[in-house]
DNA sequence: CTAAGTTGTTTAATCGTTTAAGCATATTTT
DNA sequence: AAAATATGCTTAAACGATTAAACAACTTAG
C-alpha cells in the first residue's frame, strides 16, 4: 500500500508542530489561539495532500473507536437483516460504524463475538441475546460497557432493552381468533427459555384462560434446529388428530416452515385451519390466502436501540426498557 | 469502564519487561530464547489477570487490523444478507472480522463507506460495486489495497472478481423457453450499465438471435427505484398488448415485484404466461405454481471471494477472475 | 520599570503493542 | 587466556494521533 499522509507530513510542509495541525483539524483553533495564517495553511495543505486521519491511532489515544458491535442471531434471516440495515443507517447518522456478527442462537459463538469486539474496543453493543447468555451480558454490564439488548431481554439482568410487547401481540391475535368463535387454538413455538418466547406463549395462555378455553390449551415446542419432516408431523397431528381450528406460529421461521407443511399436506386455509404468522415475509403475501400476521415495528426497534445506546455511550446511565406494540395485519388466513 | 489489563500489568507482576511478555504471548519464546520459567509464569499471570490484547494498539503498531470491509447494495436484501453471512463465517475462519455497509447502489454512499473503512485501516475490501464507481475502485487498486469485487465487476478495471456467469445463466434459461416452442419472450431488467445486468440482457439477446427470434426481442428496463404501479403497467402491457408468452426477470427484486403484479392482474401461470425468476426467494415456493428460477451458487460466491481476498492480503498479487455457473431450477412456472 | 497577562507556538508524554538493537553473563572454542 | 558463541533479558523507538504543560515574545497594567 502507498504510504499514507499523516499529521507529520502536514506539519513538515506547513513548518509547524503536529500539535498545531491537530488543533486546527479538530476545530480547536479558537480555544488554542492558533494564528489565522497557520489555520489557513494547514487546511490548504491538508486538502492538497488529501489527509485522512488514522482512526486507529486516534482510537488508541482517545480510548474510543466510534464503533458499535452488533450481534444478531443470523444476518441471513431477513428479520435480522432488515433490523441490521436500520441500525446501520442510524448508527452512521450518529457518527458510528457497525461491526457485526451472527451468533446462531449459540451462546459460545456469541461470547466469542463479544470478546473479539471488546478486543477491538467497540464503544458499545447492541445484542440479540442467545439462550443462556446471562453471564456474558452481566459481565459486560459489570465492566460498564454500554449495551442495549434487542428482540429479547434477560429478566434477571438489569439492562437496557428494546423489544416487542410480545405478550400483548400474541394475546391480541389469539383473542381475535377466540372472538371469531374458534376454540381449538394451537400455538407452535420454539422450546427455549428466552423472554420473547415465554411472553408469546404467556399471551396465548392468558387469552385462552380469559375466554375459558383452558381445556383446549396446547403448545407444541420445537427445538431451534428442527427439520422439515418434523414440522410436517406437527401440522399433520394438530390438524388430523387434535382437530385444531387455528394455529398461531411464534416466529417467522416457524411460520414459514408451517406454511411449507400446510402446502405439503394440502390443508385448506382458512376453511380447514386458520393461521396467524409472525414478523412478515414476502411468502406470506403469496400464500393462498395471504397470511394474517403479527407485524413488528422494525424501524422503531432499530431507531430506539441506537438512540438508547448512543445516549449510554455519551454517559447517560439511566436504564431504559422499551416494549413496543405489534400490529396484527388481518388477511385471508383467519 | 473498568481499566483493562495490559502487557505492562503482566510484566510488572512477573517482574520482567513488556518485551518478554509480548514474545511469550506471541509464541516467539523459542526464537527469542525466553527461559522456560518465565514462559510459564507469563502464561500463568496472563490467564490469572484474564489478559486480552488490545487490538487497536496492535493494529497501530503492525499496520494491519485483521478486518475486512464489506460493501453490499443492501444488507436487508436477503440475497446480500445470505452472502454477507457466508462471507462473515469464512472471514472469521481466516482470522478476520467484517465491518459492513450498504451502498444502496449509490456511488456516493459507497465512496463514503470506502473512505470510512480506509480510515479504519481495513486490510481489504469485498465490494459489490455500484454504478459509476469505476474511479473509486481504480483508486483503491492504485493504492494497492487488496480488493475483490463480487456479484458484478467493472469491465475496464483490472481487478479480482467473483461473479455469476450471468450470460450463460440467462442464455440457458431463455434457450429452455425457446426449445419449448415459445417465441414471444420478454426480459424485464434494470436500466443500468453494470456488467451483471448487461451480461444478463446479452444472454437473452444472443439466445433469441440463435433461435432466429430477432423480431420478438423486447427488453423492458426499469429504474432502480421503481414503484409497484409501474411494474403493474409493465406486466399488463407485455401480457395484453404484446401478447407475451414468457417473461424472464433479471433480478430477485424484479421477480418479486413481477409476481405481485401478476397476482394483482390475475394472470394464469404458466398457461397465460410463463415466468423465470432470479436468485430464489421463499415467495417463489409459495407462488402458484412454484417459480422456475435461476439459482446463484451463493456459498461458492462467498467462499471464493474471501479466499481470493485473503490470498491478496497475504501478498499474492495475481489477479483472479471467477465466473461461476448458475443452475436453472425448473418448476411449474414454465 | 517590573509584574502580569496575551498570543502563538513547541515539547513531550501518552495510548498498548511490537521488535530491532544492545547488554550482561556464562559457556565454548581455539 | 583471549576470542567467539550462546543465553536471557532490557531498552527504547515506533505506529499516528491527542493534549497538558512549558515556553518565548509581546503587550498592557500598576
Amino acid at each position: 500500500m502507498e504510504k499514507k499522509v499523516s499529521l507529520k507530513d502536514i506539519a513538515a510542509k506547513v513548518g509547524v508542530s503536529t500539535a498545531l495541525v491537530s488543533y486546527v483539524l479538530n476545530g480547536l483553533e479558537k480555544e488554542k489561539r492558533v494564528s489565522k495564517e497557520v489555520v489557513k495553511k494547514v487546511h490548504a495543505v491538508a486538502k492538497e495532500l488529501n489527509y485522512k486521519p488514522n482512526q486507529i491511532a486516534r482510537s488508541l489515544r482517545k480510548g474510543s473507536t466510534s464503533t458499535i458491535g452488533l450481534i444478531v442471531a443470523d444476518i441471513a434471516n431477513p428479520f435480522f437483516g432488515q433490523l441490521a440495515r436500520i441500525i446501520e443507517d442510524e448508527s452512521i447518522k450518529n457518527g458510528y460504524n457497525v461491526i457485526f456478527g451472527s451468533s446462531d442462537e449459540n451462546c459460545r459463538k456469541s461470547q466469542s463475538l463479544v470478546e473479539t469486539f471488546l478486543n477491538r474496543q467497540v464503544d458499545g453493543f447492541i445484542i440479540v441475546p442467545a439462550e443462556g447468555c446471562k453471564k456474558q451480558v452481566e459481565s459486560l454490564i459489570q465492566k460498564d460497557v454500554p449495551l442495549v439488548l434487542i428482540d429479547r431481554y434477560l429478566p434477571e439482568v438489569e439492562s437496557n432493552f428494546v423489544v416487542l410487547d410480545n405478550y400483548s401481540a400474541v394475546y391480541n391475535s389469539v383473542e381475535h381468533l377466540l372472538k371469531k368463535g374458534m376454540k381449538q387454538i394451537e400455538m407452535v413455538a420454539y422450546k427455549n427459555s428466552l423472554t420473547h418466547m415465554e411472553e408469546r406463549t404467556n399471551g396465548y395462555l392468558q387469552a385462552m384462560k380469559d375466554y375459558s378455553r383452558e381445556q383446549e390449551i396446547s403448545i407444541t415446542e420445537l427445538p431451534f434446529h428442527f427439520d422439515r419432516s418434523e414440522m410436517n408431523k406437527v401440522i399433520s397431528n394438530l390438524y388430523k388428530v387434535k382437530k385444531c381450528e387455528a394455529v398461531v406460529f411464534a416466529t417467522n421461521t416457524l411460520s414459514l416452515a408451517g406454511l411449507y407443511a400446510v402446502k405439503n399436506l394440502g390443508i385448506k386455509i382458512p376453511e380447514e385451519l386458520a393461521i396467524v404468522g409472525f414478523d412478515g415475509n414476502e411468502a406470506f403475501d403469496f400464500f393462498d390466502p395471504p397470511l394474517t400476521f403479527i407485524q413488528q415495528p422494525l424501524v422503531q426497534l432499530g431507531h430506539e436501540s441506537v438512540r438508547i445506546l448512543v445516549e449510554q455511550m455519551k454517559g447517560n446511565k439511566k436504564l431504559q426498557k422499551l416494549k413496543l406494540e405489534a400490529q396484527l395485519i388481518l388477511r385471508g388466513s383467519c
